[in-house]
RNA sequence: CGCGGAGUGGAGCAGUUGGUAGCUCGUCGGGCUCAUAACCCGAAGGUCGUAGGUUCGAGUCCUGCCUCCGCUACCA
């Protein structure tokens, strides 16, 4: 097999700590991770498999604001259960360390210390917005105020929705916070960059040039177009209170950028291994004979190709990535997976909703995973890769060796005989196995690499059907022992092919079998007797279980349950306005109308343009409702319209009023129409 | 509208550098009965979104168009 390096340094993206862990990260990036690492130490590679949590960051600061509680707890919070769910996943990390250990802390501050000395950042002074009241610098998101190209009153501070231009958020007239709403000041305040206009061509050369046809195309596409556009330089400091202290002169009150420390995590996190382990850490990170692999998601391409490669060039010592399979993202039930929106499997809730079927999670996920595009992960196809594949299949072949084995043999491996010419034919495509499945996992090629697993079940079960040892004991009784030689040689084979990918069903099938230590895949690879003639086998056992429907049914039942649940919740409704007076009141022109014509504004989701018959007059109004109306279902409906509202152009289209609507719980909007007999343009008040 | 991804038999997907279209599930037929009604064999079913182009030859390269999905915007 092709595995060069002498040792392997392989990354799982660092999980952030403001949530539990669901199956989208698994996945892309943990169970791929995983196979991998497991694949190499049955090679006997030197590995460190590394991670660990990413506990800094704004949104961690700002989620604690809103919670009320310290940072601390939320971050203590999540990575104790991320911790837990992957260990009882078994995600066989060397070490999963955390960013807010000290070893991470002093690694950060000394890589930034050092880039600092060395001359490797800029520092620019610029003029930001700054919140007095909460005592903090204001990302452009969270300033808003009146758009200076066309007036509209809640532009935002990178952008205007109205007129669609890019902003800068000191242009803004009378910016307000939207933190306290109180009027921002212009604070001064000084800032590192890292250059990274100055690591186009090395990246160019290295990925572009030199990774042109080993890297994933999407990897490879997404730098290409980063460095197309033009690298820029990049802010590595923020003005924030929750992170890793810059650790030079003028840096109070500031942290590291969590991009900037979070990569540097996975150096620390060797670091700590090392040392718990009585190892050097420093192979691992600046041997050339080292291959480091980053396993992320498609989020994270740019930060591992070119923002973290840059800054471990900077110091010459470091090794580059040698590979970085990213995934693309899993849906599920084909929606997009969303954290606020509750629409996920966690993996927390699933490990005590299906007690010993780790495994099954597994395979599931790396045959359906987002390899070259966005998958979708559905229970039912849960329940069919189970049932049909690892029920079917894989432990049927298992079930039907054992079973017979002790049926005729009394639980001994019987001894090879003369072999048949398709015999001969079934051990050699056996011992191609190794190469085939190892081949595929080199390749970061994964799903394929399982489906080679399943496969050489199938050649097992085909085997005994071919020779059928059932008949055979009556007609040809010296025939039954090698075929059932051979039958037990695939399944012992199965126990350490598989393990990569189910570790606990591996193990199981090892203690059915009484095989004490895994068979080595060169074993595998050169030996027709992998387990010998009078070995004898353990008790019969199920490897895996049938999922019956209501199961299924439970878990698409939860998931709707917790969609609603949610809604209901996001749907608060509103505290009354403050009073107004009649003559308020009065200024609204409140029409009745019936819509004539609709059609969709083109390129748009929501857009429907109205034809709007007012008595009088016939307007044209934009409103939002495409997704919940088709224009035919809303032709010929009696409307209630607001017509002194001042007109807007909106997608080139001039509105020239607006329809009222309300909206159910569901997010569906519902017209406010008038009852039977109101006519078109009579006031309503 | 901008960016990205995708359109391949009923469903879900492979098709790596262009050379007679594959896999899994499902369906139908058959075999087998050791096995968790599981296994094995066979068949039906695709003009590879569409229109052009390059080529001896294109699912695979080029151009236009259409549709879908995600992000983003529009919701007066």
């Amino acid at each position: 097999m092709a595995l060069k390096a002498k040792r392997y340094t392989v990354t799982a993206a660092l999980p952030y700590t403001n949530g539990p862990i669901h199956i989208g990260h698994l996945a892309g990036v943990y169970v791929p991770a995983d196979i991998y690492v497991r694949y190499l130490r049955a090679q006997n590679k030197d590995v460190a498999f590394i991670c660990g949590s990413d506990e800094h960051g704004v949104a961690i600061s700002i989620r604690a604001k809103k919670e009320g509680v310290s940072p601390k707890e939320i971050i203590d919070k999540y990575d104790a259960m991320i911790r837990g769910s992957f260990q009882r996943l078994g995600i066989s990390f060397d070490n999963y360390s955390r960013t807010s250990a000290q070893i991470h802390h002093e690694t950060a501050s000394s890589f930034f210390a050092n880039m600092h000395a060395d001359g490797k950042f800029i520092e620019k002074t610029t003029e930001q917005l700054y919140d007095p009241e909460a005592k903090q610098y204001l990302a452009d998101r969270f300033v808003t105020g009146i758009c200076p190209k066309c007036d509209h009153p809640e532009a935002y501070g990178d952008q205007c929705e109205n007129c669609g231009s890019s902003l800068n958020a000191t242009d803004l007239i009378q910016p307000k916070s939207t933190l306290s709403g109180s009027a921002p000041e212009l604070k001064a305040t000084k800032h590192w960059f890292l250059p990274l206009d100055q690591y186009e061509g090395f990246i160019r050369e290295w990925i572009l040039e030199g990774h042109k046809n080993d890297w994933k195309p999407n990897v490879y596409g997404q730098v290409k177009s980063w460095v197309d556009d033009g690298l820029k330089p990049r802010a590595v400091t923020r003005d924030l209170d929750w992170g890793i202290p810059v650790p030079v002169e003028g840096g109070e009150g500031k942290v590291l950028y969590v991009w900037f420390d979070a990569p540097i995590g996975y150096i620390s996190s060797t670091k700590e291994w090392a040392k718990r382990e009585g190892k050097d850490w420093k192979p691992y990170w600046k041997d050339d004979s080292t291959a480091l692999v980053h396993f992320i998601g498609k989020d994270n391409i740019v930060f591992h190709c070119i923002i973290f490669p840059s800054i471990l060039k900077t110091s010459k010592e470091y090794i580059l990535p040698e590979n970085v399979p990213a995934n693309e993202f899993l849906n599920l039930e084909g929606n997009k997976i969303s954290t606020s929106k509750n629409w996920a499997v966690w993996l927390h809730e699933y490990l005590d909703e299906f007690p010993g079927k780790e495994d099954v999670l597994r395979y599931v996920l790396t045959a359906n995973a987002p390899e070259t595009k966005d998958n979708d992960f559905t229970w039912k196809d849960f329940q069919t890769r189970n049932n049909s594949e690892l029920v079917a299949i894989f432990g049927n072949f298992i079930n039907r060796a054992v079973v017979l084995t002790h049926k005729y043999y009394a639980g001994k491996v019987p001894a090879l005989g003369e072999l048949l010419p398709q015999d001969q034919a079934v051990v050699e495509e056996l011992k191609q196995f190794p190469s085939r499945v190892g081949h595929s996992i080199e390749k970061y090629r994964f799903r394929e690499a399982s489906q080679e697993m399943i496969n050489l079940a199938r050649l097992g079960n085909k085997y005994l059907a071919d020779e059928e040892p059932w008949k055979r004991i009556k007609d040809a009784p010296e025939r039954v022992p090698t075929i059932m030689h051979i039958a037990l040689q695939i399944a012992a084979a199965l126990s350490s092919i598989s393990a990569p990918f189910l570790p606990h069903s591996a193990e199981k099938l090892r203690s059915i079998l009484n095989i004490s230590e895994p068979l080595g895949w060169d074993e595998i690879a050169q030996q027709t007797t992998l387990i010998p003639a009078n070995h004898s086998i353990g008790e019969q056992r199920l490897l895996f279980e049938k999922i019956e429907d209501d199961v299924i049914v439970a878990q698409l039942e939860k998931l709707e349950a917790t969609k609603v649940a949610n809604e209901d919740e996001n749907r608060t409704l509103p505290e009354q306005k403050e009073l107004i007076s009649f003559e308020d009141f009065s200024q609204l022109d409140l029409r009745v109308g019936t819509i004539l014509a609709a059609e969709k504004v083109k390129k748009t989701k929501k857009l429907l343009q109205l034809q709007v018959d007012l008595g009088e007059e016939v307007r044209t109004i934009v409103s939002g409702i495409a997704e919940s109306f088709t224009p035919e279902e809303v032709v010929g409906r009696k409307v209630t319209v607001l017509i002194n509202l001042a007109p807007r152009t909106i997608r080139g289209v001039e509105s020239q009023g607006m329809l009222l609507m309300t909206e159910d719980k569901n997010g569906k909007t519902v017209m406010v129409s008038p009852d039977k007999g109101a006519e078109n343009g009579y006031p309503i008040c």
